[in-house]
DNA sequence: GCAATATACTAGGACATCCAAGGGTTTGGA
DNA sequence: TCCAAACCCTTGGATGTCCTAGTATATTGC
């Protein structure tokens, strides 16, 4: 994307709110433009690493889900849930997951409306080997260190929480 | 996008990683996703407060940079730069403002190459009016406390240092 | 001075996300 | 029993991001 700026553009643009007066909330500001750009910087990385393996982030995340399920299937709208996003994002995966046959679709047996994701073989093992190379080259070298990994899991778990993720 | 989940779905993956013998980057990974997923809630909550002002948040970081550059103005790979974000979604983004007449492009006086990015009237006003909505409905309103703000800014700057952000 | 290299922007394509709408299936109350 | 409301998935459209190329302009080096 370019060379390193010479400053921080996020420390600049907390000093620009609070040069017009609204330094009230100049930090907050900045602490939620830096975990846009964070989740910007992981993304790329986890991508790259993805890419030898003939996935995306998205996929993966589809594939990892499956491969936790007992059975190794899981309903549409469960998979949505879980995930955490829209209906049709998790369509769109499984068209290109289906396509690329690692996984398939099956009729709910008891359910018409619902159809089940089922992880074939092949999607398990690319599930497990995209896992070990996230594990390795970007989980294992997140630059965080292991306060820092605490703390923001129980920063962002409580923010989760509150905007009703979950209720645990 | 849904009802709240019984349980928190990044603390059940944190445990299937351990479970699997992936103890030592399961914190990491946790983090890390719950770092996605919070820029997405919050992404979210940016979007609606905007979507009245018929714009989205790139659009809008673009319009808050013009506004706080001297001139009002800005090359396109200034901005690229300072935006952290590819030169073609820059042209996309100016595409869009300016035919809504909220910036206008013009040529770099000396360099033929360049094209400026220049704030119109409307451009300025909309963008004023746009910071005031979301320091008050979603930075003011962050869910973050002060300490742990303060630690997501230092924490995350470090992470962005090092990651090839900036030199600073 | 001119050719080779570097830089700036744009066009086209692949993906992902969301929303709105439509068609099929279940469920529940009259 | 039966029809309306609720639920599930898919299609089509709008946006945004990135990558790869292609065109135009600057800069560098011989």
């Amino acid at each position: 994307m370019g060379t390193p700026l010479p400053r921080d553009p996020i420390a600049d643009a907390q000093r620009n709110w609070e040069r017009h007066g609204w330094g009230d909330v100049a930090a907050p500001m900045a602490a939620i433009t830096a975990i846009m750009r964070t989740q910007q910087i992981l993304l790329a990385r986890i991508e790259t690493v993805l890419k030898p393996f003939g996935l995306t982030f998205a996929r993966y995340e589809l594939l990892a889900l499956l491969s936790f399920a007992r059975s190794g299937a899981l309903p549409m709208n469960k998979a949505s849930a879980l995930l955490q996003v829209h209906p049709t994002s998790v369509t769109n995966a499984v068209d290109r997951l289906e396509k690329a046959a690692l996984v398939a679709r099956s009729p709910h047996p008891t359910d018409g409306r619902t159809t089940l994701i089922e992880l074939t073989a092949e999607g398990r093992t690319l599930a497990k080997k995209a896992t070990e190379a996230l594990n390795a080259e970007v989980f294992g070298k997140s630059g965080f260190g292991p306060d820092d990994v605490d703390h923001l899991i129980r920063v962002l778990g409580t923010f989760r929480r509150d905007a009703g993720d979950f209720e645990d």
